[in-house]
Parts: structure tokens; C-alpha cells; sequence
DNA sequence: GAGAAACGCGAGCGATCACTCGTGTTTGCC
DNA sequence: GGCAAACACGAGTGATCGCTCGCGTTTCTC
């Protein structure tokens, strides 16, 4: 013991094909969770869709639960990337339709971009590693919508507030599961506008309107969704 | 072919004790699948949490599909006799909230009683014949509520109402999971009273109050729960 | 160009799974 | 009591899974 120099346990050297076989084999392993779910997958089946041969896959994950632990990674940085938390204080100061549009549509979009995301958080049948990382998410964003929610309506206990921000979250992953099972196009939109719908007129008793903004709050449009629009 | 007497193919005389064995079977399977899901479930799992020989459990049930499906027609079934479909005629006539006690509770409780429902009916790693019989249930339930909304706002067109539905259903399977993922106790049952108040809020707006009941919708409560009540 | 190391392969290993079978026991019927 | 059938058992079977290993190929470094 002692005897390490480096701080990195495997200082394993990849070359440029090595990180391209990475990738393709994370495209690959996306596609097949997606289809049949994580535990119903098998790494030969991974290996297969990739075109490669399971020794091959062997070489960049030790196992068939660090493959969906690197990709369930990759999607979160990506995602913390992408649209940061959403939760800045400048939208704070929005008033609530224009914070659900800021906060739901990127969210939306990049479900929609990465069908595995949900596959993967949602499924009881992921193992521990994945279940960890899927509860600190949960965890992270209850916390943030706790914080806005305390924000527009200061008046709730912190059980309240705890209650609706699991209520409110409850309903956009049952929102964006319809969203993903929705056709893409007006059909979608549609079911976007109905989430945000649901959103507001559960949210809307709460903000106390403190007459700081004088006629901001539209009065609850009555479902403004029939034409289709922009395309 | 053609020696059948018997309109039956299997005419296997079961004993007390058989029929015994095969409730026995199936509550051991609920408490395994409910645990660990339909795939990662082993039929010798099974058989052993019913303290059984792996025999003994193929003598009553040709594979393990088959107890799945068993025990989701056996719940399917008890779900229709103990509260039939919820929506009577003088269930329509019900206010809105109301009718929200009427049809949401007995579906909470129901689930509460058999989690092993929601843990057969929501997994996508559950084999065909059960995935149908889900989408027989949804596509039955669904109807029904795009009923019950056609009667409360029939000025809506079909395709709105479907979407209404929809989003009505998955907020409710969302609010489900919420509910049983509390502890049992005042919780849970602040927790119900919120997804009651989420659907009446999201719902409420679709009524037009045709003045024949005069002052029977109650404007919103502001969330009335705070204290625990009753126990 | 030569050596080393990363890459790539696919047959195959041990474990586990759904499921079977031969045998012994219990029960219903006369 | 005797017989047939239903019940119960558990070691065992073939298939599949996650994963390994030995060996050949490509790429980097000098």
C-alpha cells in the first residue's frame, strides 16, 4: 500500500477510437434501455446493436451497470448544461405563466431529445447506483421548486409547501409522460399547453398577488388551445 | 380431435386444497413482484415465499406469465365488484367535488389495499398479456372520465376532451404514486386531499355553472390542511 | 521498423433462470 | 380397505445471461 503516485486508480491511456467506441456503445445501450428496459437487456444485445463484440463492450465497462451509470451521468451533466437549473433569481421575478414556460419547456425539450432519461429514472428495476443518482436529481429539484414556491406564496408551512412541490412534480412526470407518448407536432404542443395549464390553475390560488405587479396576472385564459399553431 | 365432450379443454377437478394453494401462490407472488418487479422476480422466489416446492406451483400455473395475468384478472375484477365503475348516473349528477370523493377515493383505496396493482399495471417490463389488459383498463377508464367531462363542459370538442382526460389520468396516476409512497396517517391523507384539489382546480374552470345549482360550488378552498385530523 | 499498449474478437465459463419429471403422499369415491 | 386422481416434492435440464480469456490487429512512441 502507499506506493500510488497518481491519484487516478486506472490511468488507463484511450485513444481517439477508444472514446468514439464509448459513444457509440452509450448511443447503442440508449436505444436498446429505451426499447426493452434496463433489466430485460442484455449486454450481448448492447454489444450487438453497437456492432461490436462483447468482449469489446468489456473493455470500457466493468460491467453492464456501469454502462447505464455513465449514461445516466453523461444525460445529467448534459442536462445541468444545457438549461443550468432554470431556477435563476431573474425568474423568480417572473410572473407564474411566464416561470412555468421558462421552467417546463426546457425540461420538456430535453425529455423529448432523450427518451432514455425517463426510461432509466423511472424504472424501479434500475439498480442501486442508478435509483442513488435518480433520487439526489429528485431530491435537487424538489428542493428548487420548494424554494420558488416559498417565494410566491411565503405564507405556507414548510409541510405545505413540501406537499405541493411533490404534487406539482408528480404532475409534470405524468404530464411528460403523456408529452412523450404524444405524436410530435400540434398534437404535442397541445399536450404541453395542457400541462402548463394544470401548472397554473394549481398554482395560481397560492401567489398572493401583492399588489407589487398591478393587472400582471392574466386571469386564467380558458384554455386557449384549439388551432393549431405555429406549424 | 373432435372426441370433446366437455366444452372445456381442461377439466382438471381441483380440490379444497388445491384452490387453497393457488391463493396462497398468488399472495406470495404479490408480495415478491410488488418488491422486485415482474422480470426480476424468479419463479422459485415465488414458490418459496409461499413456502412451496417449484413443482408444486408449475402443478397450478403453466408459467410465469400466467400468474401474472391470474393475478391481475383476479384484482381487475375485484376492482370492478367493489365499486363498479364509479360513474352512475347519479354520480353525474354530483358537483364537482363531489364527484371527485366519489370516484378518486375508492380508486386510492383500492390501490392502497393492492400496491402490487400499480407495480403490474405501470412497469413496461411486464410481457404482452398484461400490457394489454392495461391498456383495455386505460382506454375503459378513459372513456368514462372523457364521459364524465363531456357531461360537465359539453361545449368542448372531442379532440379537447380526450386531451382533458388524458392529462385528468395521468395527474391522477402521478397523485397515486405520491399517496402511496407516504407514510399511512394524517400524510397520506393530506397528501389525497391535495390531489383532490389539484383536479378540482384544474377541472373547475371547464364547468359553466348552468345556474341550476345556485351556490353549491365552493370557491376553492384554500388548501385546508394544516392540522392532522382524525387519529 | 520495433516494441508496447490499446483495441477487437468470439468461443466459452459459471451462475441463474424458467420449467420438467419421476416418485412419493394425500384425498375423494366405491 | 382399495383404487385413481389430485397434490407435493426437489433434483435436474436446457437455455440464457453477465462476463472472461487468449489471441490476433491497429495505433502510438521512439
Amino acid at each position: 500500500m502507499s506506493g500510488d503516485v497518481s491519484e487516478e486508480p486506472k490511468p488507463r491511456r484511450r485513444q481517439a477510437r477508444g472514446e468514439r467506441r464509448i459513444a457509440q456503445l452509450l448511443q447503442a445501450a440508449a436505444r436498446v434501455f429505451c426499447a426493452y428496459g434496463y433489466t430485460a437487456t442484455s449486454t450481448n444485445a448492447i454489444a450487438r446493436e453497437a456492432s461490436v463484440s462483447p468482449g469489446t463492450l468489456y473493455q470500457y465497462f466493468p460491467n453492464k451497470e456501469a454502462i447505464a451509470i455513465e449514461l445516466g451521468e453523461r444525460l445529467l451533466h448534459e442536462m445541468r448544461e444545457a438549461h443550468g437549473q432554470a431556477f435563476t433569481p431573474e425568474n423568480l421575478a417572473l410572473p407564474l405563466p411566464e416561470l412555468l414556460d421558462v421552467v417546463v419547456d426546457p425540461m420538456i425539450a430535453f425529455n423529448c431529445e432523450h427518451p432514455v432519461f425517463l426510461a432509466l429514472m423511472h424504472g424501479s428495476e434500475v439498480p442501486g447506483r442508478i435509483a442513488e443518482e435518480h433520487d439526489a436529481l429528485h431530491a435537487s429539484l424538489l428542493a428548487s421548486v420548494q424554494e420558488v414556491i416559498g417565494h410566491y406564496a411565503p405564507a405556507l408551512s414548510a409541510a405545505e409547501r413540501a406537499r405541493i412541490a411533490g404534487m406539482v412534480f408528480a404532475i409534470f412526470k405524468g404530464g411528460l409522460g403523456l408529452v412523450l407518448a404524444a405524436p410530435e407536432g400540434a398534437e404535442r404542443d397541445a399536450t404541453i399547453a395542457e400541462l402548463k395549464t394544470v401548472l397554473l390553475r394549481y398554482l395560481s390560488p397560492l401567489v398572493e398577488t401583492p399588489a407589487t405587479t398591478p393587472a400582471t396576472t392574466t386571469p386564467v385564459t380558458t384554455t386557449p388551445v384549439t388551432t393549431t399553431p405555429t406549424r
